[in-house]
DNA sequence: TTGTATGCGTTATCAG
DNA sequence: CTGATAACGCATACAA
């Protein structure tokens, strides 16, 4: 009676089945009748195999259905070498999706697996999902931060954790970082609308809290300096995140006593806002967009927007962290990339006679 | 002369450090006075740890900055418990976006991580994402499948992987799976078409190996079967992916010798080529899309669209894939969402006169 | 309530 | 070129 009558038996022969049900290198060895280092040299592409020796082994592990332990290999290992993780505020609208295929294309190039996470706009989430994805041994994060404070990583940074940050700084800890330079594309658009002798601009944005949202909203102080208009902090709404809201926010600059006659929107989904509510009223409004859309150009009257390269910022990033990873110690590198204003519309909207 | 001289010393006694520089539960039990396990357990919120106990451990992982290693924890245990995965073509375009959306709130609700990775439209890319998050031990992963055979993942199946499709059927194995009601959906569009009068339809489609194509090309037939209207070969159209191909193909279908009077077009991207193309023409054409997209209702025309709800989708993918996880021998659900017909503009475009 | 011993599947070291 | 052995950091029995 040989071992294999016994498939249950315990004691030290025999190599006992995972409790997973996948089969194990050990398995794989043993079919092949080489050791485990062996079948692990053949996985990892290590030199020094004959070649028919890993023949046999790869047979074997076609046979058994074998698959990489990719948890146990990192435990041995000490780090994942290949996976880099993206945290971003939400998978859904168009910069997002732009700027993680930016990421992907770079880091497929360099055969690392990507792993996005959402943090759903939500500074405590940030630092949950961060943190998850860290315990995951990623070797490395990008992240479009959303909290104020980034102090929290400090622990991470200091155990070897490589962090790129994407479209927003970070704050209150140093790092490497991709942006795109928000104050002087918010100062183009503005200029823009100045030229056109536009004196009373809205400023539609979010909270102040998002850097973005601060650095924008530079953009048009300092375009209202340069040609010498004072900026009436009336005309400034900082809240609005959809739709419905911006609309309300915009009807409302519009119709004051003194009204706006034209308006600045800080992100694609505000100006869709500001756009519809003006396709409301009687009187026509000018409008620039930070950020570009689908059908900007074909809607009436179309959009002129200040347009970003969001997949170029992801490929900035990754190609930023990729650094950080190989060289842990070097200097923090900045990348500031330029936007590009897209000007619509022959017949542009002009101020109103006084 | 203790063994705290000799820090490098080697020998049984003394707790080395980890390589990775982060301090493990076993630096952690030793700063507070206590053994590893009960550090797990107050890690793992286990009971059965008195107060003090607990706060002691808490305030050593805070002073050493102490992560959990999931990696090492999910070999412990033989699978990751709280972690699954989304495969996906590609991260940009709303559909995919509001999917994940949908996935990831029903994920979260349910104290699970979800982890993102894109097979960027690729077959062979496809089987490597979804077996690169097995290997980094998911309990369970969702697919938008791409590819056109999944036997590859009978191994996976058999190791007991959870594996839910989504938007598309598996296609040779079996496996749960939420779908939109792809047939009924392009029947209901191409039957408000041939109400109105139209007779020459064209459709504009992708390769009919992705199996929504086929479904929604069937759908098309049926309606005109039902009308009892034949359909001509030559205004079926397979393969434009991109706007300009899209506009080609419509322009094209709408100057032929006995030309299209209206179109159906089988996703967002195609039918705004569609749409720029029949604002080139001179003569009207008729427009109804699947799947609803931004600014559908303000452009002039508006289009007229098959609705669907992603984000509903993926909530039901999601719930699949916790019901699989939950039991896994249990029978092969399927769930098939209605869509809606969104019936825009007030005039629509009839067919010319013979 | 707390601790001890053992194993998870892989890789690294060093010997043959 | 190949193999034995010892980690890797944590969880699970089971014991105290």
């Amino acid at each position: 009676m040989t071992a294999l009558s016994h498939p249950a038996a315990p004691g030290p022969a025999g190599t006992p089945r995972p409790r997973t049900g996948r089969p194990t290198m050990a398995q794989v060895a043993e079919a092949a009748g080489v050791s485990p280092k062996t079948v692990s040299r053949v996985i990892n592409g290590e030199p020094g195999v004959v070649a028919t020796t890993a023949e046999r082994v790869e047979r074997a592990i076609a046979q058994l259905g074998y698959r990489h332990n990719h948890a146990a290999a990192s435990l041995a290992r000490g780090r994942t070498q290949d996976t880099v993780g993206l945290v971003i505020e939400g998978i859904a609208g168009r910069f997002y999706a732009e700027l993680a295929s930016g990421v992907e294309e770079v880091a497929r190039a360099h055969g690392q697996q990507l792993l996005i996470a959402s943090s759903e706009e939500n500074p405590d989430r940030e630092r949950e999902t961060i943190l998850a994805l860290a315990s995951r041994q990623v070797g490395g994060i990008i992240v479009v931060p959303r909290s104020g404070d980034h102090r929290y990583l400090r622990t991470e940074l200091r155990s070897g954790l490589a962090v790129v940050f994407a479209d927003r700084p970070p704050q209150r800890i140093k790092a490497d970082y991709a942006l795109v330079d928000n104050v002087a594309g918010a100062r183009e658009g503005v200029t823009h609308l100045l030229r056109q002798g536009h004196r009373r601009i809205a400023f539609i944005g979010n909270e102040l809290a998002v850097a973005t949202s601060a650095d924008r909203l530079e953009g048009y102080r300092q375009a209202h300096r340069d040609a010498g208009v004072d900026v009436d902090p009336a005309l400034v709404v900082l809240g609005p995140t959809d739709v419905p809201s911006t609309e309300a926010a915009l009807t409302r600059l519009a119709t004051l006593p003194d009204p706006a006659t034209a308006a600045f929107t800080q992100n694609s989904r505000l100006t869709m806002g500001a756009w519809r509510a003006i396709k409301q009223l009687d009187r026509p409004v000018a409008l620039v967009g930070f950020d570009d859309f689908d059908l900007a150009d074909v809607i009436d009257p179309p959009v002129t927007v200040v347009a970003q390269d969001p997949v170029e910022l992801g490929r900035r990033a990754m190609h930023l962290l990729l650094r950080r990873i190989a060289h842990h110690n070097a200097r923090h590198h900045h990348d500031i990339l330029p936007t590009r204003l897209v000007v619509r519309g022959s017949g542009e909207i002009p101020p109103p006679r006084r």
